[in-house]
DNA sequence: AATTGCCCCAACCGCGTTCCG
DNA sequence: ACGGAACGCGGTTGGGGCAAT
């Protein structure tokens, strides 16, 4: 039996279980001493740091406030409705693969847009009567509340599909094209998403003018069927973005246009 | 003003992967 | 080639804030 956390979110002894460490709620101070000494010796070697930090936290612990808040490349604040697009649009391609898509959308973290999508978008399309999980129209209305209530929870879901399928296996289930017939490898999933070259100047850029860096980065992606969209995923250098955020995408299509 | 219930999100854990001796 | 340590990721939890009663 597991000894309940005195301060604790999550559940059962630190990862570290060593006796004395701090958990729970970050103090301004324990920052400081993260985010100075961080500054000073850089990322890494997290086991170690919290002691040469003089910190009695766990390297985890550590790492996870630094990655999360205490980055400079944090962007705090609300979630833009252009950013809310760009990860659906994400999540539709990569499932929650969280760290892959925070890596597209500069200034977000992993962790945040976990939360976003658990907490506002899910919801937001069940509500549509979409599929959080597929992106696939619900077939049964009652099907929200038998996903909500019998479905096996996301980690037995998790196991069940790697020991199932390649994720561009889930993919294509996901997508619910049975003939699809595409092989593609995760270099060129990589590749396709390299393709969406974004500027992050402009995202740094937002505050000092008035524009909304995002559309730019939305724009870059445009509309798409299944069908264009596989053709994309296989020809990733197929799109191009200009600076404007245009997209010419060789397709005979250019688009500056949101959804 | 007090209580209750709900929601959000920071922080935790477990596990898989990568690194290194 | 192997094993342990370190790192990174995704799922989950629950404290705290806020709205409703």
């Amino acid at each position: 039996m597991r000894e309940p956390l005195k301060t604790g979110r999550g559940r059962g002894t630190p990862c570290c279980s060593k006796v004395g460490l701090k958990t729970g709620q970050w103090t301004s101070e324990e920052d400081d001493l993260l985010a100075s000494y961080v500054r000073r010796e850089g990322e890494g070697k997290w086991r170690t740091m919290p002691k040469r930090a003089g910190l009695l936290r766990c390297g985890k612990s550590c790492r996870l406030r630094w990655m999360n808040y205490l980055r400079p490349s944090v962007k705090r604040g609300q979630i833009a409705p252009d950013e809310e697009d760009l990860i659906l649009r994400l999540h539709r391609l990569l499932g929650n693969r969280w760290s892959l898509i925070a890596g597209r959308i500069p200034g977000r973290t992993d962790n945040e847009i976990k939360n976003y999508w658990n907490t506002h978008l899910s919801k937001k399309l069940l509500k549509q009567g979409i599929d959080p999980r597929t992106h696939m129209p619900l077939l049964n209305p009652t099907c929200s509340n038998q996903t909500a209530s019998a479905a096996p929870s996301a980690r037995q879901e998790a196991v069940a599909v790697k020991e199932e399928d390649t994720p561009q296996q889930v993919m294509s289930k996901d997508i619910g094209d049975d003939d699809l017939d595409v092989n593609f490898s995760d270099d060129m999933l990589s590749g396709f998403l390299d393709s969406l070259v974004v500027d992050v100047d402009v995202f740094l850029r937002q505050d000092l003018t008035n524009i909304n860096p995002t559309e730019t980065l939305v724009s870059s992606l445009p509309p798409f069927e299944h069908d264009e969209f596989w053709e994309q995923v296989v020809h990733p250098s197929a799109i191009t973005l200009d600076v404007n955020g245009d997209v010419d995408d060789h397709f005979g299509r250019h688009s500056d246009s949101q959804i």
